[in-house]
RNA sequence: GCUGCUGUAGCUCAGUGGUAGAGCGCACCCUUGGUAAGGGUGAGGCCGAGAGUUCAAUUCUCUCCAGCAGCACCA
């Protein structure tokens, strides 16, 4: 008789069971209910079918609904599966490729037949209808070890051509698998899965959207069509995940722009943004605010020129690496015509000079650098620039505020020496931290480690992404609280990168800030300064903003806090409202009040009703709404009611205005 | 840049092979009303641009431009 197997359960107790037993035979033995309800296993750390057999004496624990992340894990993959089994099913000769799980759902590459158009939003109704009937056909789904060769031929019998390229280059001597839906579909699958499709609830699923994809994420190859989908264990999960993406449809940057009246895009600057008055308010402040920082944090600010002679793009590097999105013009004068008008479009000499305008700031900051003779003694330089960049940015990519043509950087860059960088580096940690506390972000922070395609020594990059990590440890962060993980090959040509990446108030992730430590850029642009020694030396250039961009910060300000921008940040943020036109006179005197205060402060003294002022001053997201009447222009008070609260207060306008400069002052600048 | 979709009034959107409609907003009038929409009247459109089909195109076809969703890219 063969020996029973040892199984170790998270209780501490151990079953032994008959060779070829499964984690299901366990959650049997248990109990039915279990066995009900348990979903996969984790075998030896590994998750993996419920049906699949024990090799060894082995530590389990079973998986089932209340283990929610591996739980969503795996439906979403089952939900992949059933998507193409569905797809196929309704469109034979459709291609597969992959379907993987995502962070709300699954989505699944597929080829529609030559014979058919790609599918698009209107088919996803009938496939949702069969996904369904696969789910309640409840089929098994079946893991099966195969030989690399069988695949290749049933991918190739099949017609499955992009399935039999992958097959091809599959490792020999790594297990293949694959998964039966029943008797009658497979796909070629690492697994793990779910018992049945039954497993699933047919309700807790939507098919989303269409999109275009490449094959294997490579734009020269054929393009598929993703079907996207969100899959949760239950309908109550998809219904608050359908809520969840409304509540952000709301906040839409591009949306509250429109209503707030803070901005404007249009087609004839495609990409570039036409600020307004209230939008650049914000713009202003957060300015003013990013300056007081950099002042105290030791920065100098400088201003370099927009347009550069193409040559200097070339020493830098730029030109080579990033000409098709940088904008150049002819410098020349226009050629004019017999009646003194310009031509519609001047004519460029063969010898003319071509300038670019900056993409960015960092080569034109080493120019400065460079001006005069720099002793040691100087370092570290910091020097700070709000610089507007312009990139020419793929038409596909540019999206309201966050991806624009024409931006501007809270730019800076430190010139220092080899043995100040880390605590250049710690410095900028401790601002950048400041800034997205005064914001109410938190944050996580990554290392981009280097890219394939780099400049400089090895030596140079083991340096470089070292200093980085100490620096980050000395500043305490190196932990799991922010988040800390190190990226390969993420790193920009010339550096690796500290990256900062925000979560919002809805839980989505933005990168921001940056710091990066590049000695490519100073050797290119033969940046030196004098030593101890009296011998010229490398500075160590850290290129770093916080913001990033202006226009892409507001973007996400904006989505974060709703359009509820904070007093400091709002455009107006006050507006004394009369209730009869006899409290006009004391309505125009309180506003002088809070002008000279300094608040911004409109008066609404419109012949409109009271309910209609606060309804729409509320939409407008003022943050406090000054309610005048008879009596309060006879007791010199004003009823204030503050955005987002239903109760109003009643005080003395003196004490309001107290109040209210109070709520406007910036962050910084609080006791 | 690639795939798909979209482009009609300031905004959100109907609609039609015979050159247009709603709601909100805007203007004017009435109303002076105590905390999220008072009533009336009126103005406002080269139906994204160009070409084609047609007696006739905002409507059908093509090209371009822009936007949206993904992808790819992001110094």
């Amino acid at each position: 008789m063969t020996e029973l197997l040892k199984i170790s359960l998270p209780d501490g107790s151990v079953r032994e069971m008959e060779p070829g037993s499964t984690p299901g035979d366990v959650a049997a033995a248990i109990g039915p209910g279990l066995a009900k309800a348990a979903l996969a296993a984790r075998v030896n750390g590994e998750v993996r079918d419920i049906n699949r057999p024990f090799e060894c004496d082995s530590e389990l624990a079973l998986i089932t609904t209340k283990d929610e992340e591996e739980a969503l894990e795996l439906a979403r993959h089952d939900y992949a599966h059933v998507l193409a089994e569905a797809v196929q099913a309704l469109y034979p000769g459709t291609q597969i490729t992959f379907g993987p799980a995502t962070d709300d759902g699954f989505y699944y590459d597929v080829m529609a037949p030559p014979s058919r158009e790609p599918f698009g939003m209107d088919d996803l109704p009938a496939i949702e209808e069969k996904m369904r009937e696969i789910i309640k056909a409840d089929k098994p789904l079946k893991r099966e070890v195969w030989s690399r060769e069988q695949l290749i031929e049933k991918w190739q019998a099949d017609g499955e051509t992009f399935k039999a390229e992958w097959a091809k280059e599959l490792p020999e001597d790594e297990e293949l698998t694959v998964y039966w839906s029943g008797d009658d579909w497979l796909d070629m699958c690492r697994g793990p899965h779910l018992a049945s499709t039954g497993k699933l609830d047919p309700q807790a699923f939507k098919l989303m959207r269409t999109a275009g994809a490449y094959w294997r994420g490579d734009q020269k190859n054929a393009q598929l069509t993703r079907i996207y989908g969100t899959g949760w264990l239950n309908k109550k999960q998809l219904n608050a995940h359908l809520h969840r993406l409304e509540e952000a449809a709301k906040r839409d940057h591009r949306k509250l722009g429109r209503e707030m009246d803070l901005f404007h895009l249009q087609e004839e600057a495609h990409g570039s943004v036409f600020w307004h008055p209230k939008g650049y308010r914000i713009w202003r402040e957060l300015e003013a605010y990013m300056r007081r920082k950099m002042d105290a944090g030791g920065y100098r600010e400088i201003k370099t020129p927009q347009l550069m002679d193409v040559r200097q793009w070339e020493q830098s590097g730029h030109w080579g690496k990033y000409a098709e999105n940088m904008f150049a013009v002819p410098d020349i004068v226009p050629d004019v015509d017999d009646g003194g008008e310009a031509e519609a479009s001047p004519k460029v000499a063969s010898d003319a000079d071509w300038m670019a305008i900056k993409p960015m700031n960092c080569p034109a900051h080493v120019l400065v650098f460079k001006q005069g003779i720099t002793s040691y003694r100087d370092l570290p330089i910091r020097l700070g620039e709000m610089g507007c960049c312009h990139r020419n940015e793929p038409h596909g990519a540019l999206h309201g505020l966050m991806r624009v043509r024409q931006f501007t950087q809270d730019d800076a860059h430190i010139f220092c020496t080899e043995n100040q960088v880390v605590e250049e580096v710690r410095k900028f940690c401790a601002l950048a931290d400041s800034v997205y506390r005064d914001f109410g972000f938190t944050y996580h922070v990554k290392l981009a480690l280097r890219p394939e395609k780099r400049f400089g020594s090895e030596a140079d990059w083991d340096k470089a992404e070292q200093e980085l990590r100490d620096a980050v440890e000395e500043a305490g962060m190196a932990n799991d609280e922010y988040g800390w993980e190190e990226l390969p090959g993420e790193g920009a040509f010339y550096a690796p990168k500290l990256e900062w990446h925000l979560t919002d108030a809805i839980g989505r992730t933005w990168q921001v800030g940056t710091i990066q430590g590049d000695r490519v850029l100073p050797d290119r642009l033969d940046a030196t300064y004098v030593g101890e020694d009296g011998e010229k030396h490398r500075p160590v250039m850290l290129h770093r903003a916080i913001f990033g961009s202006y226009e892409r910060f507001i973007g996400i300000l904006i989505e974060h806090y709703a359009g509820r921008l904070p007093s400091w940040l709002a455009p107006v943020q006050a507006v004394v409202a009369t209730i009869v036109s006899d409290a006009d006179e004391y309505a125009n005197d309180a506003v002088a009040k809070l002008e000279a205060a300094g608040i911004r402060v409109e008066s609404d003294l419109r012949n409109e009703k009271i309910n209609y002022k606060v309804r729409e001053h509320s939409l407008a997201k003022v943050p406090h709404l000054l309610v005048v009447g008879k009596r309060e222009a006879e007791e010199g008070t004003v009823a204030v009611r503050t955005l987002g609260e239903k109760e109003q207060r009643v005080m003395s306008l003196d004490e309001a205005i107290a109040m209210l400069s109070e709520a406007a002052t910036p962050p910084d600048l609080r006791s």
